[in-house]
DNA sequence: ATAAATCCTGTAGTTACTACGGATTCAAGA
DNA sequence: TCTTGAATCCGTAGTAACTACAGGATTTAT
């Protein structure tokens, strides 16, 4: 599974990132990772390298960035960069993370007061469900 | 654009929720809304009530809701649910709001590390795409 | 040496839309 | 009333970001 080199499979990786080797095969093919050596019979070999970049694609992408904010950040790194282009980056993922926080607390409240509105018996009606329809937002 | 009822055309229904028409197309294809009256043309018309319905899909999907998520609370209002069972509901969909909450509070904290390492100027390197390669989470 | 595990390519399916294209239908002005 | 131009119809195809096969080749462990 790792040669002296550091070297590991497609399966090596996918068990070092978490990331299901579906989804490495399909970055590939997306050009987020670049096509890595082979074996003899033609199978994967991953660098430390390529290690380190999928798992930045993959922490990138759990924190919501899109592939295209993710092929822009890696360009960032690849060539020339500036701080502020990558702050930009940054602060706008960052906004749109607490905007849906907000929402999502508006939410939680609002299940709240159904849920508190349940009387819990066997009836045939809750004033819960009504309620569902005239959440002001 | 609206009748003495209050019924829309689905460009009406598309301003006032802000959904677009193709979607709200899709909407009723995928049963999340009922097939609505048409007019001789055979153009649909909606309802106050189906008006409410598709501002409060709207809603959900907006919170990050899936559509199959949004259609066991819309089943709610539509079956006969016993309030035990609409608690039983609601009450899910509170502890799924709030592990959402929490994730996207992980991934705010996450961000702002990010940004307060942004030195923020022109300059060729940005030590917050580094964190991103050794962030360990 | 052989069986089990892993990997290969390529295609098709998934979710939740979005964008067309060509044919009606509707609403508003002359 | 007639005539436009905007809105709507339906069906198909494309999008993002995967995920799941199928059927065969390669690698590894016993």
């Amino acid at each position: 599974m790792t040669n002296k080199c550091d070297s590991v499979s497609i399966g090596g990786l996918s068990k070092l990132t978490g990331c299901n080797i579906e989804t490495i095969r399909y970055y590939e093919k997306a050009s987020l990772m670049p096509a890595p050596a082979r074996t003899e019979g033609g199978h994967r070999l991953y660098s430390k390298t390529l290690q380190r970049r999928l798992t930045f694609i993959c922490k990138a992408r759990r924190l919501g960035f899109t592939l295209q904010e993710v092929r822009s950040l890696l360009e960032m790194t690849d060539g020339g960069y500036s701080c502020d282009e990558v702050k930009q980056v940054v602060l706008n993922q960052l906004s749109v993370v607490r905007s849906k926080i907000e929402e999502l607390a508006r939410l939680e409240s609002n299940l709240e007061t159904m849920a508190s509105q349940c009387s819990g018996g066997g009836l045939p009606h809750c004033a819960a469900v009504d309620s569902l329809f005239n959440m002001t937002d």
